[in-house]
RNA sequence: GAAUCGGUAGCUCAGCUGGUAGAGCAACGGCCUUUUAAGCCGUGGGUCGAGGGUUCGAGCCCCUCCCGAUUCACCA
């Protein structure tokens, strides 16, 4: 996008004619390397180590430091700025005597702005009113801003708290512009920090117990493993439709049959569906596969394994998300779906036939459609009462066979299969079961998906000849999760929506 | 997809029953060598989301559309 002069506003005007002042003065405004020796919060945090005894200059304790400049305090001859690096802010105080005449009065005073990169070399002291301050030897100019950035102004009032004025908080603006929000809003880098620490601790703990981390196909020929509509694209040279995986579940368990004892994926998942708080298009799943292993085994990883995030993340098992205190200590409650729907409701719907469940939904004034199938009905029921109830993490488990082609029958209960899913704050935040390996049975599976297709349900999967082809040649008993990596990060940083979790959710492009 | 709320200066917002578009911060010119939303004096800055309509006159009223937030519906 091209911008022409009116289009331009006058602060974005002022800030070229700038540029080309500097460039006047023999500076050029983006330079192509500094050297940084310290960062805002290692100084700060160690400020006895950097401060000096007597005020004076003094070479062994000198620090370089580099960021944007954030805050300007110009006192004449001598000023106070703020400069902001990945870590945190610092304050720098520079004197016209110090840096140059022309340097302090033709640089620093008419042409940097807040925004700009800038170095900093000085030595480290502590004002009279007590804030440890970089005092600046040498002043370098590092980068000009030629768009003003929002300028939120954060301070404590008398009872201590940080109060901040003309904060940046149109969400719309902070979605599309998060290169901006990032730089204004301090917390929400905190947030995607937590994100990585959260996905850097399973990966750790899935990589302790000796599983692979694995790469499959996004491109996929035949899209499955999940009830989901896709979205479709076309590969030119080979003049074939493909599809952006939903989910990765037949791509792993390929690979279990191929011999690997447990495998990972960190895999984004493409779903085309609507958005909301708890929705995007694009998201991201974390799937495992563990050889010789059924569910029951499953749940205790998984509660070994969140409770672990927490710890590292909160340093207690206990977060707080909006209202609620989510204790993820072990053991988490475990309990069958329809005990649960039995003892919010009253109805006990095992061994219901269609029409009775059907009829039940109705008493529950729930809203039915008659192409719904069993498995649909009863999932409707689960997630309009018992599932928004379940604030504290609880693993629901033995859903009906209609709505889980891919997981084995149950040992002893009819009717059911070996699955659970983990609820917490009134959501799923995981899926799991032990896998289906019988490949007759799973051909039968897949028919059935197939009729419910034929009837028009969008979201049955289709027939994988070669997924079958796979299993037929043996696939030991395993145990499989998908985890939620948004959902799990939006509670673990107390973030009401998923865009809050994702650097760039999709919006739509905005029109002139 | 529906309902509600919102879109005014770089940012945050005000703008009454329709009557020449405002404030704070930011910007610009000046003063100020340990300041704390620094201060003081002065100045400029707007396609009021877009288009149409009513009216002598529209930021405000009416219609259509765009974008967003929230809730619901759909959906892992």
């Amino acid at each position: 996008m091209s911008n022409t002069e009116s289009s331009l506003s006058e602060q974005q005007e002022i800030r070229l004619e700038k540029l080309q002042k500097l460039r006047e003065l023999g500076v050029n405004p983006y330079p192509f390397e500094y050297d940084v020796t310290h960062h805002s919060a290692d100084i700060l945090e160690n400020e006895d180590k950097f401060i000096s005894e007597d005020d004076t200059e003094d070479n062994s304790h000198s620090v370089s430091v580099a960021g944007r400049v954030m805050t300007q305090r110009i006192m004449g001859k001598a000023s106070f700025f703020t400069i902001q690096d990945s870590q945190g802010t610092i304050q720098i105080y520079i004197r016209r005597d110090d840096v140059g005449v022309e340097e302090y009065n033709k640089v620093f005073k008419k042409l940097v702005d807040i925004g700009d990169f800038v170095g900093i070399k000085g030595f480290v002291f502590k004002t009279r009113t007590g804030e440890t301050t970089i005092h600046a030897e040498e002043f370098h100019f590092l980068g000009k801003t030629v768009r003003p950035l929002p300028t939120p102004k954060e301070v404590e009032n008398e009872e201590g708290e940080t109060v901040t004025y003309d904060a940046f908080s149109d969400k719309e603006l902070r979605y599309r512009q998060r290169y901006v929000d990032l730089v204004v809003n301090t917390d929400v880098k905190k947030v995607f920090k937590q994100r990585t620490q959260m996905v850097q601790a399973m990966r750790n703990f899935m990589n302790d117990r000796g599983y692979m981390e694995v790469e499959t196909p996004i491109l996929q020929p035949i899209y499955g493993g999940a009830a989901a509509r896709p979205f479709k694209t076309h590969h030119n040279a080979l003049d074939m439709d493909l599809y952006l995986r939903i989910a990765n579940e037949l791509y792993l368990k390929r690979l279990i049959v191929g011999g690997f004892d447990g495998v990972y994926e960190f895999s984004k998942d493409f779903r085309n569906e609507g958005l909301s708080r708890f929705h995007n298009p694009e998201f991201t799943q974390v799937e495992l596969y563990v050889a010789y292993k059924d569910y029951n085994w499953m749940m205790d990883f998984m509660e070994e394994m969140i409770e672990k995030v927490a710890l590292e993340l909160h340093g207690t098992t206990k977060v707080t998300v909006g209202e609620n205190e989510i204790d993820f200590k072990r053991p988490w409650p475990r309990i069958p779906m329809y005990e649960a729907i039995e003892k919010e409701t009253g109805f006990d719907l095992a061994g219901k036939s269609e029409d009775e469940i059907r009829e039940i939904a109705r008493e529950l004034s729930i809203h039915v459609e008659d192409e719904m199938g069993k498995g649909k009905l009863i999932d409707e029921i689960f997630g309009e009462t018992v599932e928004p109830k379940l604030i504290q993490p609880t693993f629901i488990t033995d859903y009906p066979i209609e709505m889980s082609p891919l997981a084995k029958k149950h040992r002893s209960k009819g009717g059911v299969v070996e699955r659970f899913e983990a609820i917490c704050n009134g959501k799923e935040i995981a899926n799991a079961f032990t896998e289906l390996n019988d490949p007759v049975d799973q051909r039968e599976r897949f028919e059935e998906q197939a009729r419910l297709r034929t009837e028009g349900d969008e979201e049955a999967m289709t027939v994988d000849e070669d997924f079958l082809k796979a299993i037929e040649y043996g696939m030991p008993p395993t145990a499989g999760i998908g985890i939620g990596i948004d959902r799990l990060a939006m509670i673990m940083t107390n973030s009401d929506s998923i865009r809050d979790v994702l650097f760039f959710p999709l919006m739509r492009p905005e029109k002139d």
